[in-house]
DNA sequence: TCTACCCTACTACCATACCAGTTAAGCGCA
DNA sequence: TGCGCTTAACTGGTATGGTAGTAGGGTAGA
């Protein structure tokens, strides 16, 4: 019989603490858990059977990313998204893959070249109503030219930061979308395999303000869901 | 009698874990706790007076930011100091800075241009010996320029990068440098004035490479500090 | 003398207990 | 009925207890 797992998912063999970080984080992200909401250290241990020690350790990840608030003596709560929260997190973003993608350029690495472009032909074949799965093969994309320019830990850094902007990426991609982000994709990789440093920055910097078109919609449409601000 | 303070200074009023984060991580990063050298949560516990909880929360922290290494059962170290993770970090700083300082010369606020030629000033004021003083008002600086570009979020971003490169710029910075320091400050600042965001970026770019000068003599030089890499 | 094993001391991780502070509901009084 | 106080339940922060696992020193045997 296997008792390695625990109604929720929480494994043994890693540290408590990060997976229920992970799974708060998505839950947030997905808007399972909604902004206003309360979640308390005792009841999220509960329901997951452990302590409420490693559960405070990931309420305090959460904060620091800005995706629950920790009042004490009063209680966490997950943050609203805020509209500014999202604008700064995408300025970081760009400004780090602005140059990320120049230094790709730079190299052009065939085998890292042959990669994207196969990436790219799984996110055509990916039927565009699987939201998550798009968005999965999409954060592999970026992640892969951080690893080509051989600045991995540049996407450690703006996984920190993206939390923000995935939560309006969940609830603003739709099929239209899709092919228009796969198009950008398209044009960062032809920039990159002919050298263009400059045309590959602008093509990247176009993509990642592509979050600004769908955002004064979704945060009108959804105004429960978004800090007033 | 004021009993607010215990020895290290922990103080009441604001949680402990925060606290013991800030004060160990000045330690690593001026050198007085040296890299590979044991921590022990019971250890700093009992030196600070508090309990262990708060201290493996800081130990977690430090972790994240690379400046300890956590082997579960095993013990905490100070991490030697990378010179592979001081490029990882400058590249990403580079990055940002180099966006936050056009969007400082596009705006062209003169109450923030004013009140860095008054920073610049300071400067030049201080004992160049007082090498404490100088990376204060040096972070300073580079905080103004964030807020001035109205991206305060950016520099908190940085601040949780930038660690590993203050461990090298408090073994380098010498009399010399801070002049060549300060001069590249205010040809930022005068790109600014004018307007040029391509000088100002460019100026920037030069200014965060300044460590790459000093880092090759100070690794060899102080090697057992760093990380053979 | 050297090797293999055991045993002790110590580690971080997890769980639990206690605390001060906040909140809100309910009761008593006007 | 409506207001104000009391109080009990709950919050996160801190302290402490207990556990599995590691490392290193010392001892017994070859």
């Amino acid at each position: 019989m296997q008792i390695a797992e625990v109604p929720a998912g929480i494994s043994l063999g890693e540290t408590v603490g990060p997976q229920v970080y992970r799974l708060l984080r998505r839950r947030i992200i997905q808007a399972e858990l909604l902004p206003g909401e309360r979640l308390s250290e005792s009841e999220v241990a509960k329901s997951l059977s452990v302590s409420r020690q490693p559960v405070r350790e990931a309420f305090i990840k959460l904060s620091e990313e800005g995706l629950v608030q920790v009042l004490p003596q009063r209680g966490t709560f997950v943050t609203k998204i805020s509209v500014a929260a999202v604008m700064d997190a995408r300025f970081v973003r760009e400004a780090i893959e602005a140059d990320v993608v120049r230094e790709v350029a730079e190299n052009r690495a065939s085998s890292a070249i042959d990669e994207l472009r196969r990436q790219i032909g799984e996110q055509k074949s990916v039927p565009h109503s699987d939201r998550a799965a798009f968005l999965r093969l999409d954060e592999l994309f970026h992640r892969t030219l951080a690893a080509a320019a051989g600045k991995s830990y540049a996407w450690n850094v703006i996984e920190g930061v993206k939390a923000q902007m995935d939560r309006v990426r969940f609830l603003s991609v739709d099929d239209m979308h899709v092919t228009r982000l796969i198009d950008q994709h398209e044009r960062i990789v032809e920039a990159i395999a002919s050298g263009d440093q400059s045309s590959a920055e602008q093509a990247m910097r176009l993509h990642l303000r592509e979050i600004l078109n769908s955002l004064p919609a979704i945060a009108s449409g959804r105004a429960e869901l978004f800090d007033r601000d």
